[in-house]
DNA sequence: CTTGAGCGC
């Protein structure tokens, strides 16, 4: 497959900017996989809408946003992750963000959330050997009434084309887990306690 | 090993 078949196929869902097939140093045979540079975002969803699991040249290809390299959002970002991942700020009022792409970084889910009032924060996390997304992050917010606001409103939303599942982050376990041994300490104890000897 | 449920260093 040559890039200017790749082109001639990647033209169909807008505007390619550029066709880069990988070939091996050494043998100078095409390893089996190419970064297509689209002219917008939509163009990019488009062509993976359009492309990924489907026939070229008679084989099942895959497309998809490229993956982050190692290091993280700091080779993806720069010295710019200063007001968004190292400078997290934390509060007990958090979202928990999954089914985030792998190209989405802190400043991205920012950029997604900038809309929503009281928001304070927001961070994707890493894999520390990898370096590369795991796929969910958080965002604080000043007040319960504002990570309500924000879940209702930007749950479900698509971002870099999947949609976001969003739910209120767990208590972060500081301090030894709550764990209470005896019924007499609950007023529903009692009750739990008679059901499993009835 | 390109991976899709999950709760961060």
């Amino acid at each position: 497959m040559t890039s200017s078949q790749l082109l001639e196929v990647f033209q169909e869902a807008g505007r390619v900017v550029n066709v880069e097939v990988v070939y091996d140093r050494v043998t100078d045979r095409s390893r089996g996989f190419a970064f297509v540079t689209m002219g917008s975002i939509e163009e990019a969803n488009e062509a993976i809408r359009m492309f990924d699991g489907s026939q070229v040249g008679g084989r099942t290809v895959k497309v998809n946003f490229p993956e982050v390299p190692r290091g993280g959002e700091r080779e993806v970002m720069g010295p710019k992750i200063r007001s968004s991942n190292r400078g997290f700020v934390d509060s007990p009022h958090k979202i928990y963000a999954g089914n985030l792409g792998w190209g989405l970084t802190s400043q991205g889910l920012r950029d997604a959330f900038a809309d929503q009032p009281g928001l304070l924060s927001t961070k994707v996390i890493y894999d520390r050997n990898s370096g590369r997304s795991r796929g969910f992050g958080f965002i604080s917010f000043e007040s319960a009434e504002a990570v309500e606001s924000a879940l209702n409103a930007m749950n479900g939303v698509e971002v870099e084309g999947r949609p976001l599942r969003l739910n209120l982050a767990a208590e972060r376990a500081s301090s030894p887990p709550p764990v209470q041994s005896n019924a007499e300490s609950s007023p529903e104890g009692s009750e739990l306690a008679s059901s499993i000897t009835a």
